[in-house]
DNA sequence: GTGCAATTGTGAAACAGTTCACAAACTGAG
DNA sequence: CTCAGTTTGTGAACTGTTTCACAATTGCAC
């Protein structure tokens, strides 16, 4: 049965991946999956698929396996993707403009209303459809148009800046790109996608002699 | 002392954070750092900072710490960052276009050297600086450069053609922008951002119910 | 030198996450 | 309606990671 506990960050990261098939799944005409298949779908066993959805209630039918619509649904209420949510992206650079030309963000419900630059020649303008607003308005602006989620894709030595403004206007989820440690109050989520890391990753592999690898099954 | 065992992925993460943090000590002039301050600077405990060092040696001075300085230069070597490497795009998209323009890579010692698509007004073409190569000629091109690293920034559906070609070339580490699933053999190296799941992942603190975030130390 | 304060390096303990294994529950064939 | 065959849901065992705690060192003041 369902369990008040605390869900660890590799269970969410999964169930976006069990989404991701059960989605497959069902494109393709599938009524039914069993915790077998969609394990091997995503390179997991049966039994971390099953624990993984025994968090939230259960939703299968033993002898038969989950039901795809259902269980896609059941995922996306948990996720909390069976909604909209307002986006704003501040810092319209090489990131920021490839975020807002990203047309899947929109198709999964992450709507980017509004865009923000300091640059006075970006300032104005219209980008893929989006018109660039002065980051001095960040603050009125995230409140009027109720976003609940900020994508920050600034120089790392603005972020904080930005983050405190952005926390201020209530926003309580923060996707950050500048590599930097940001400081958030305890009620704000800050995720940081750091892509110089995984480079590092990749060269630590290259380079070895550290590391040897786990066999695969 | 040095034990030659499985490394995990989080203590990886880690010391490209601890890099960061003596880059930023020894930028400000500090001869020496202990496991307390480091940690604190990444938030984490003192002895998650020398558990992680200890699986690669002694580095540091009882007493007193460890010297900035070498500690850097000691993880530089460990993450196979003390040296350049050769590193190519595929898709020069949204996100090819923005990784091509970020300049921290090429300080970093990561050197885009070549980039591909398929799109015949793109080919031949110069993207900041970089001549775009048609991806027909992909295989030739990657041995030809001695490129050790490749980025897959393609849509999904033409994603696993363009890792089959790569890892025929030779290529043991891919990062890929895809959102699919991505088969190669046991020896190659390959790592997955998938940016959707970043958001996906606020969205699901944002929606709650079913998580308790712990208190914070 | 001696002694005190600081801090490392590391087994051992605690905690967290994954896999096992099996009773329970269901399907579908006969 | 029964029974063989599946597959779930979940405690328990296991495995991996983090934190604790302390002996071993070292720096530095006097
Ligand atoms: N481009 C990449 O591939 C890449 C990769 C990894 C990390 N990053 C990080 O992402 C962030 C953005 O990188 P980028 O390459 O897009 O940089 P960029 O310089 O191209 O873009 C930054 C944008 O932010 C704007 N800006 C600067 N200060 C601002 C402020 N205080 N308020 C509002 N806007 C401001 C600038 O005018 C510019 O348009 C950086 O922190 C960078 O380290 C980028
Ligand atoms: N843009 C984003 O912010 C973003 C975010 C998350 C994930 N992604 C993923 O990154 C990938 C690229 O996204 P994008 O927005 O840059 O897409 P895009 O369509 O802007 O760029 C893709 C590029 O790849 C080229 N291409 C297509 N097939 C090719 C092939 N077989 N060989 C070589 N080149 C080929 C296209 O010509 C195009 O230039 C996609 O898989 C996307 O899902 C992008």
């Amino acid at each position: 049965m369902y369990k008040s506990k605390r869900i660890s960050d590799s269970t969410i990261h999964r169930l976006s991946l069990y989404y991701r098939s059960l989605a497959a799944l069902e494109k393709s005409g599938h009524q039914t999956v069993c915790s077998k298949e969609l394990g091997k779908r995503e390179k997991l066993t049966p039994a971390q698929v099953r624990k993984d959805l025994s968090f939230f209630g259960s939703f299968g039918t033993r002898g038969l396996g989950y039901p795809v619509r259902e269980l896609k649904d059941k995922i996306a209420e948990i996720l909390g993707i069976n909604r909209t949510w307002n986006v704003a992206i501040v810092g319209v650079g090489n990131i920021g403009s490839a975020l807002i030309g990203y047309k899947e963000f929109q198709k999964q419900g992450f709507h980017i209303r509004l865009a923000f630059d300091n640059d006075q020649r970006k300032i104005g303008s219209l980008h893929k459809g989006i018109l660039i607003s002065d980051v001095k308005e960040l603050k009125p602006l995230l409140r009027k148009n109720g976003i609940q989620m900020v994508i920050v894709a600034v120089p790392a030595g603005s972020a904080q800046a930005v983050v405190d403004e952005v926390v201020e206007a209530g926003v309580k989820a923060i996707l950050s790109f500048a590599p930097t440690n940001l400081k958030v109050p305890e009620e704000v989520f800050l995720r940081t996608e750091n892509m110089a890391i995984e480079l590092e990753h990749l060269s630590f592999h290259l380079a070895k002699p550290y590391y040897r690898r786990p066999a695969r099954p």
